[in-house]
DNA sequence: ATGAAAGCGCTAACAA
DNA sequence: TTGTTAGCGCTTTCAT
């Protein structure tokens, strides 16, 4: 077994309350600081953060709740954050729920067991059902990416309306007209922003929305190949394409390759994130790219916030995208 | 606060004794059951792992210590595993010690405090030194990709000599005699026996190992970029090359993007997972793909044996990677 | 089948 | 400053 602290009190000859004091910065006489750190050294002695979480009802540890680790905007968000949670001595516990409901519900309930101190989530189900119970504890919830329905709470979002609406413009501006777009799962907010300020932008510039352009996807590889086979069969006049995650505009590239449509010349692209891939594209793929870093560092920051008790009112962070210049949108001339 | 069982035992008028053995599957009275099942539902009680895991000295949580979360080859693997443990009850604290020996250490320690029951670790630190205080604990330890030297423990590696020497015959079959490498640093074990087996393949052809076609890289991406530049600069005469990693296969290709040079006609190439980024490259390049669900299921399969007490001899699973071929060769007439 | 009580390793209130 | 002690919520004997 391991050492305990009471081990270091019969070792040291003092009291309980001695030890203590000297892991939580109390005042401990220089001697006996000497002797608490010598036994430490012998004995391996390590604090037992679990019987101190009992005692504390505090577990120094998080609980994150996301669609797909396997996705590099989700593993970008949680590389920042984790770095900066665990500075400051808490755990993070990470659930892929793999865009499942009933999932995601688990996933909260076994955080809730494991008695986290907050959750961050990204979440799949948009009426938030799944937070409520956590929610009567008392603890923080941190929201990112997405909005839900149901539940009041911190949020760190990005601006998607206005991600989308640079990126068509950047098309319209090139003299595009037919521009079609791979958006995402309709119930998700990000996807209905986009599409939004897709819809938003081509009005603006008095290009009727037409339905046959828009394909509603999934944010998987898989789903963007299909998706962009679908728009090109059915838009002989497409000129360019939209894609509204990384995920559907690998799928997107991979369908252009296996299709054998060239970019720009037959089909312009504009793509959503991972800067690294759209420079390994040839040509170099124009994108949005998201604030990944920042998302991560705000979300942790925000929710030690909250640990600490500090923050009252409802944070709801927006954030905003880039566009990324590449080769892939070519101009029209009419 | 939370409502604990003291809560239901007064709800129902039983003992602790009865409702701790409702949960630990033990014989309970059909009436008290449903007593019990109706205070559980009123007062919304959810276990508390936390005092469950003092009183039995196990948390049920494993740590998850790898170099760097934002790497498809990591996260692949720990999707699947963290499925298979969560299934059975455990929850995964991962920690990113983004390539770095002396937080390596630190998540180690971190994690011994949390009393994890077990940890898996992709090591950064070939000669163990990270995991000797915690292997004193007597809890399972389970390597992953990579050997060291100073801990004896379970491991599922892949075979690297023989995925390397599958490349790099594939690309002699084509032709090619002046074939490089893009290896990873010199003292991590799948660098080492990635480059064993490019030097052996080269041997066995009767083609002499050149120093300037081999460089050590640092599996990043952007030093992928790099080592193509450097690689392609000092060699005229090279006809391809073998990348021995995904992160270096995407930083290979931009680089090839970069200064225009064309795959397979001016320089062939083979790259190192990630099937999808192989497909949406133009011409689809041919890769080694490493089993990184199998992995994943792998290691959680020996370490939830482990924690039932089962299995004794130490566990050196080896697994085999696969060519997806592409059109990235040429093949070379003389 | 159920109840009473001890104790896991720690913190914190109180006393000294 | 330091020691004593109660108790966090649970499991687990040992009785009954």
């Amino acid at each position: 077994m391991a050492a305990t602290m009471k081990d270091i009190a019969k070792r040291t000859g003092l009291g309980l309350a001695t030890i203590s004091s000297y892991f939580n910065g109390g005042n401990v006489r220089e001697k006996n600081r000497a002797k608490i750190e010598e036994a430490i050294e012998e004995l391996h002695y390590e604090v037992n953060e679990v019987a101190r979480g009992l005692k504390t009802n505090a577990t120094k540890t998080i609980g994150v709740v996301i669609p797909e680790l396997n996705s590099i905007f989700c593993s970008e968000i949680i590389t920042g954050m984790e770095d900066i949670l665990r500075s400051h001595g808490y755990a993070t516990i990470i659930c892929d729920c793999r865009t499942n409901r009933a999932l995601e519900k688990d996933a909260v309930e076994f955080l809730t067991r494991k008695r986290v101190d907050g959750i961050i989530n990204m979440p799949v189900d948009i009426t938030g059902s799944h937070l409520c119970d956590f929610q009567k504890t008392g603890k923080p919830i941190v929201l990112i990416d997405r909005r839900i329905t149901g539940v009041e709470c911190d949020s760190v979002l990005v601006d998607n309306e206005k991600a989308a609406r640079d990126a068509v413009e950047l098309l319209l501006e090139n003299g595009h007209r037919n521009i079609g777009i791979i958006g995402g799962p309709r119930e998700v907010s990000t996807a209905k922003e986009r599409l939004e300020g897709y819809c938003k932008a081509c009005r603006d510039a008095g290009i009727p929305v037409r339905e046959s352009l828009i394909y509603h996807g999934d944010y998987t590889i898989q789903g963007g190949v299909q998706a962009l086979e679908t728009l090109v069969n059915r838009n002989q006049d497409m000129t360019a394409v939209f894609v509204t995650n990384y995920e559907m505009t690998l799928g997107a590239v991979i369908g252009l390759n296996e299709l054998g449509i060239h970019i720009p010349e037959e089909l312009s692209v504009i793509g959503f994130d991972n800067l690294e891939f759209a420079r390994a594209c040839s040509p170099k793929l124009t994108i949005v790219s998201q604030p990944t870093e920042e998302i991560g560092r705000e979300v942790a920051r925000i929710i030690l916030a909250r640990l600490e008790g500090k923050e009252t009112e409802k944070i709801n962070q927006k954030l905003q995208t880039e566009m990324i210049m590449g080769k892939s949108v070519s101009k029209i001339c009419r």
